[in-house]
DNA sequence: TTGGTCTGAGAATACGTATTCTCATGGAAT
DNA sequence: ATTCCATGAGAATACGTATTCTCAGACCAA
């Protein structure tokens, strides 16, 4: 006999709670409550009891009641500020799939690069409780960090370095990647190479940039020029038109993600006709899924997107469980994938096409008429 | 004097409450509350002795414990099945713009379409409470539909029509738009046109084709062929090249959406080499940045995402209310933007192109070394 | 048989806020 | 001056669950 016996149903109807599921099995609260947190100290047939009564009232715990007291929502923040690169758009899909395997929920913001925009986004998430943030492409302000700090929310920052040794980064080797590049353009005997630079601002743009100087210097060259093209379409389109204005122009670019690389591709092609890679080699960065489609079969160096969500997670998860991860700022290495829109230097191999399995199960059903 | 003086903050350091502000105002647990909903029912100077307590501890209000209590969490679930079609990373930014304006957060699941999939993420996201939700191209099983009827929790398909006139959708008039493709076609004297079609177990599919099959009938024509693409990249361009085959070839492709748009015109150029649209027209479905990029420049019906996005958050928001809309069927006109990928027929024009203001403020910075 | 440990489940409480209830105060109306 | 209502704020309670505390009974050893 319990004592919810006495309370009647008084909520919105068809909302169940514990009480009510407790009130049919004949047990207390409590119980109905360990049963569903896998509490092992339920006796196996009231646990029975119990989850029998739940099913025939369709209870479902309520997670806001369960978060409010165990102080955990499981809930983490995704603060993203460009979605017009799909890379951003992999990296939702594959931050989504990660996270929910460990019993985490996304909440989304998309906030412009704006310090104050990013501030005001965080705050609101935590006020939501979230209990970790990942922030994609955004910087942070000191005062951001300090704040969140503070409020004992561990962050990650995911494809966006910081120079703060202590905040927690996963990116891919940017430095390492870039050095790649130069090595594979200047490899295929390319003399003048520019770089479309990815945002200056940003430790990834700056990294790329330096590994790419670095890849340069290692084979005697020096670039052509690098314009920072602020990771926007328009800019390295600009800034591609730029490049050819004077007479000695770029044998090659290299471009600071595969979004720009495209919008560098195009204005060759389609604004000053010229052949890629007859005239001009293009590398980028990314390997997006379109960087494999044959308008651009884009040269690139591959940022495994899945591996770095995956790491990200875990990262996270680790920082919210507090133990100290062993290491906080993750790098992944970042293959180069070699297509077209680059010459490719004797000794190279294209890099095979990935089979896709789908590919050979697609039959479409077509109907003529009549 | 209050009740909070004996209670010592025993909770996570850092962690302050409504009590602490309290305490500290000289005031009740309550007024504390009042003051942060805005209730007028507090005096200005108590009011401003309260935020100033509140702003010295750094207090804000626990957005759980707040919807735990009111019954509405201010979240509502995002159901989404694809994300390789950029339309739909489109589609997350506008309505997590258009939500937070209206003060709601979005909690974001990826989902294969089948039902089994996308029931245990709507669970989930009943679960956490939240207020609506909004499926994105997903199909919903009957069981599903019941069972959010009964949790009373309203939810609106996205871009995702449904035969069943009860459910609120927000589509593109998709069969005016599939009519006004065949139209122009038509108009541009083609006379074998195919149509490589969305998936037809969706209503958008179908009712694409069937406003294409009605504008070819209006033009006395038949269409060559119509080809299940299932909205897949490979499969359209196994279309293609299936539409290919024979001797009697078509003239002019419409495709169910951008994305398979794209696949169809790479397959003619590097598959088949035939030349777009010298050779074959092609028209698409959905207008998707990429569509203006030089390398497509794709005819294509614009889904206005933006306006989408913002009916079916007030749509959504007007349930949640418990008003019932005027209309829970919302269609949205789509414009035929004329581009290059299709011959365009006399008395016709070219769309102009959006004036991007961000291009003119391309000032890249370069350098040029030494 | 008695004492002690262990097991399982109910009672009580906590989480942080919103809301209802209650009541003191003060001004207006008579 | 007395009654009445409006106003504003504190006391009490509720939201739905997890957790701590408590205790009855079972079981074993002596």
């Amino acid at each position: 006999m319990t004592s919810d016996r006495s309370d009647p149903p008084r909520s919105a109807p068809g909302r169940v709670t514990s009480h009510d599921v407790a009130a049919r099995a004949g047990v207390s609260q409590p119980t109905v409550s360990r049963v569903f947190s896998s509490d092992p100290k339920v006796s196996p047939d009231l646990a029975k009891r119990v989850r029998r009564a739940a099913d025939e009232l369709g209870y479902r715990p309520n997670r806001l009641a369960r978060s409010l007291i165990t102080g955990r929502s499981r809930t983490i923040g995704l603060v993203l500020a460009y979605l017009d690169n799909p890379f951003y758009a992999e990296a939702i899909a594959h931050l989504s799939t990660a996270l929910e395997a460990r019993g985490y929920h996304i909440m989304v913001r998309i906030a412009s690069n704006l310090a104050e925009e990013v501030d005001g986004v965080v705050d609101d998430m935590v006020d939501h409780q979230v209990d970790g943030i990942i922030l994609a492409s955004v910087s942070m302000s000191n005062a951001l960090t300090g704040r969140l700090r503070d409020a004992k929310i561990p962050f990650v920052l995911f494809n966006r370095g910081q120079e703060d040794l202590s905040l927690a980064t996963v990116t891919s080797a940017n430095f390492d990647g870039g050095r790649r590049a130069a090595h594979f353009l200047a490899a295929g005997g390319h003399t003048r190479i520019a770089h479309v630079s990815g945002w200056q601002k940003s430790l990834n743009g700056r990294d790329r940039q330096a590994g790419f100087l670095a890849g340069l210097a290692d084979n005697g060259l020096e670039p052509l020029d690098t314009i920072d093209s602020h990771y926007s379409r328009d800019i390295a389109a600009a800034a591609t038109r730029e490049l050819f204005k004077g007479s000695f122009r770029p044998d090659a670019i290299f471009a600071g993600n595969d979004h720009m690389a495209f919008a560098v591709i195009e204005t060759l092609r389609y604004g000053l006709k010229l052949n890629v890679p007859g005239d001009v080699s293009v590398v980028g960065y990314d390997d997006v899924a379109m960087a494999s489609w044959p308008s651009f079969d884009l040269t690139t160096l591959r940022q495994p997107a899945r591996r770095m969500a995956e790491s990200a997670s875990t990262l996270l998860i680790d920082l919210i469980a507090g133990q100290a991860p062993d290491r906080n700022r993750i790098e992944i290495d970042s293959e180069l994938i070699v297509r077209s829109s680059a010459r490719i230097p004797p000794g190279w191999k294209r890099s095979h096409k990935p089979d896709n399995p789908r590919q050979k199960a697609a039959t479409p059903t077509s109907r003529r008429p009549k």
